[in-house]
DNA sequence: GGGGACTCAAAG
DNA sequence: TTTGAGTCCCCG
């Protein structure tokens, strides 16, 4: 008996860790385990969650192997999603632990929710009747049980009646089941209808999911087209099939509106998950997706995370969004994942955008992803007349930064009662601040960019670093007061200038910094639709799908910026934002106008802006790519390592290249350039390593992280995608 | 002598 | 990533 349990069976665990794989721990007898259960280890000094993995458990000195402590009573992490950890591990060079973490984040989730208290009849009848208990027993004439609290609401009668009822054996108490945190869809409550172009899509969607299997799908189509219409045919095929859905959306906690659409169509919500859901919800949606009692989860890219029971089908909307990358612990690009997440589960991905990310044109055009186009905007929303408004020709009035045509056009909307909005991508009030007698610039002390003034909260604000400090009254290099000049134009300034030009009209900033957090934001946009604003000044939140009807004309304040500050994927990225923010008018088929204020309007990109030719820019940028040898093209441009000092960034490029050949391509960048990544916290300069194949360049990282242990902290690594090198 | 800020190694 | 231990420094 005591031989029995020795030696102990021993299963490898992965805890939330950064360790290089799982660990090893003793399974107690009579504990029942299998690949994917969650368990409670001990480790260090603490006790945490993790998940049992595949294979046997390593070998570990016995002395230090300790059993397991607890095994969760919940759905064990399905095969899928063991596979679909490994994978994001090994593609983006972190630890497992780590992608694990990600998996587990909804610690008290793995506990089952505590039972509900109801009642339920039992047959007798009271015996004395008053009208209270008439009422409660009408109501549960069919048998079916009540909450004690539902109960006494719907029949309008106090608790204690109900107790009474109880006491008389008339109810019995049973548990119930947790409520289900949304309930479930319908795939047929509120079928839209379809324009041609939208039925054809929908309908190769609907046979991608019949056929079953992997496959991914690009819907392409204008600003207005009606998308969304078009892929939720595919959930609703996907749900009469039995299966789960995800739709990942970029910063979701903006996009009340969405889930109105999907309840239109569904007749319920889908459950939410995003960081703001709080600790309560976000147990209660875990447990319930894993236990398959949520159908449709419509989330963040940490949604792609769930365990879910049985996903078939994941939709990544506005599938370009930048929002879709991590670039902290885990770096992964969501859409990128979903496709893998969808190769690993054997189920179609469905890509949606009006604009396209050139990776993802390319592999369309290659034919990894299938292409479907919807060319025309849906129903009577038509697409705005776009005209640059060349700066040099039409200059703004000195210290202002509106040109007179622009000012005009915005004196005819609010004439005609329509709506405005001015579009600058730039937080603040101004991006530069000098003095005027030194010539001294405000620059970050952390990682010497120039401070931006921002009057609301009165403070020179880093928007690389998070740096901020008060206001200066005077010059700190000469001590000269008054003698500070803002250089260049926020949305602060800018709606300076609206307000002095059109006192009367409701003016609205929306931009992420204003105080009042998404809460307030969610309001604003709400006012907005209604009407409740005449002109709108926004950065870049504004370009994100919501919908403004009475919205007739954009102005951008300035198009040129974005487009020459060394990324790579400037080009692009300001190829989305202004389609998508001119995409912002004419919603309900009034006549609108996009006017893009340049002082370059034969720029390829402000030119196919502006004519509306899309494929121009694809066909061009794709170019490009290929001739500089950039993402998607050629070498591998994906993998970027951040330093803090230009010296140490020099040391680590210096080992790369000693490394065994052949050597990768290497650039060392400054924070002005900055391309691929966000400059995370301390970090100021990146390599931007470039190599012949993935995993060439994994191995150069790999030695790069081993030799240079001391450097922890001050290094880190960075994947940007190769979609190429998928699969 | 104790507390705070910091660094470091270890965790099965 | 988290933790505890060790070290240094400062302080009536």
């Amino acid at each position: 008996m005591f031989e029995d349990s020795y030696p102990p069976r021993v299963v490898p665990v992965l805890v939330p860790m950064p360790a290089p794989g799982p660990y090893s721990y003793a399974v107690p007898e009579g504990m029942i385990v299998m690949p994917g259960s969650i368990v409670r280890v001990p480790l260090g000094p603490r006790q945490v969650a993790g998940i049992v993995w595949d294979g046997e458990g390593g070998d570990v000195n016995p002395k230090k192997l300790r059993p397991i402590t607890q095994v969760f009573q919940c759905p064990p992490v399905p095969e899928e999603m063991r596979r679909f950890v490994d994978w994001v591990a090994a593609y983006t060079l972190s630890r497992p632990g780590m992608v694990a973490r990600m998996v587990l984040r909804a610690p008290e989730a793995f506990e089952p929710e505590r039972a509900v208290e109801g009642v339920v009849r039992t047959g007798l009848v009271p015996e004395k009747m008053t009208a209270a208990r008439k009422r409660v027993l009408e109501i549960t004439e069919n048998g079916l049980s009540w909450t004690r609290s539902g109960l006494s609401h719907a029949s309008g009668v106090s608790t204690s009646v109900i107790d009474g009822l109880i006491a008389q054996n008339v109810f019995s108490r049973i548990e119930l089941q947790p409520p289900p945190v949304v309930a479930v869809p319908d795939p047929g409550y509120g079928a839209n209808a379809l324009s041609e172009d939208q039925a054809a899509a929908a309908e190769t969607l609907k046979a991608a999911i019949d056929k079953g299997g992997f496959q991914s799908l690009l819907i392409d189509g204008v600003t207005g087209s009606g998308k969304t219409e078009v892929y939720f045919e595919a959930v609703a095929r996907a749900l009469e099939k039995g299966r789960q859905v995800l739709i990942l959306l970029p910063e979701i906690a903006l996009t009340q509106a969405f889930l109105d659409r999907f309840e239109n169509r569904f007749g319920s919500r889908p459950a939410e998950w995003h960081s703001e859901l709080s600790p309560r919800m976000r147990e209660r949606v875990w447990r319930q997706v894993a236990e398959g009692r949520i159908r449709v989860v419509a989330g963040a890219r940490s949604a792609l995370f769930l365990p879910f029971e049985d996903l078939g089908l994941i939709i990544v909307d506005e599938e370009h969004d930048p929002a879709y990358k991590q670039e902290d612990r885990v770096f992964y690009n969501a859409r990128d994942m979903a496709v893998v997440r969808g190769h690993i589960g054997r189920f179609p991905v469905v890509l949606a955008s009006a604009t396209p990310s050139v990776e993802t044109r390319v592999n369309a055009q290659q034919g990894r992803y299938q292409r479907i186009e919807l060319a025309s905007r849906f129903a009577d929303a038509a697409l705005p007349t776009l005209k640059t408004i060349d700066m040099r020709k039409s200059p703004p009035a000195r210290g202002s930064f509106l040109s007179p045509a622009l000012v005009e056009a915005v004196q005819d909307t609010l004439a005609r009662k329509e709506q405005a909005l001015l579009f600058l991508n730039r937080r603040g009030y101004a991006p530069l601040t000098l003095c005027r007698v030194c010539g001294h610039r405000f620059q970050c002390p952390q990682c010497s960019s120039w401070l931006v003034e921002h009057r609301f909260r009165n403070q020179l604000m880093c928007h690389h670093c998070g740096h901020h400090e008060p206001s200066p009254e005077a010059c700190p290099a000469c001590g000269a007061l008054d003698h500070l000049a803002p250089c260049g134009p926020g949305v602060e300034r800018i709606a300076e200038e609206v307000v002095a030009q059109f006192p009367e009209a409701r003016t609205i900033i929306l931009s992420s910094d204003m105080p009042g957090g998404t809460k307030r934001l969610r309001l604003e946009l709400d006012a907005i639709a209604k009407g409740e604003a005449d002109i709108v000044i926004g950065t870049q939140l504004v370009a994100k799908g919501h919908n403004f009807p009475n919205m007739t004309l954009v102005g951008v304040v300035d198009a040129d910026l974005g487009l020459a500050n060394g990324d790579p994927r400037a080009a692009e990225r300001t190829f989305q934002l202004l389609s998508q923010v001119t995409g912002r008018a004419g919603r309900t088929g009034k006549k609108s106008v996009g006017l893009l204020q340049t002082y370059q309007p034969e720029h390829p990109v402000i030119r196919s802006i502006v004519s509306g030719d899309r494929e121009s820019f694809y066909a061009r940028e794709i170019g490009e790519r290929e001739k500089a040898m950039l993402p998607p093209f050629g070498r591998l441009a994906g993998i970027v390592v951040s330093a803090e000092t230009r010296a140490e960034a020099e040391g680590h490029a210096r080992q790369l290249r000693r490394a065994a050949p052949p050597a990768p391509d290497i650039a060392i960048l400054g924070p002005a350039e900055a391309p691929l990544a966000v400059l995370a916290g301390r970090h100021r300069f990146r390599l931007l390593v470039q190599g012949e194949k993935r995993s060439d360049l994994q191995g150069f990282i790999r030695q790069l992280l081993e030799r240079a242990p001391k450097e922890r902290g001050s290094l880190r690594v960075h994947v940007d995608i190769d979609p190429q090198s998928f699969l």
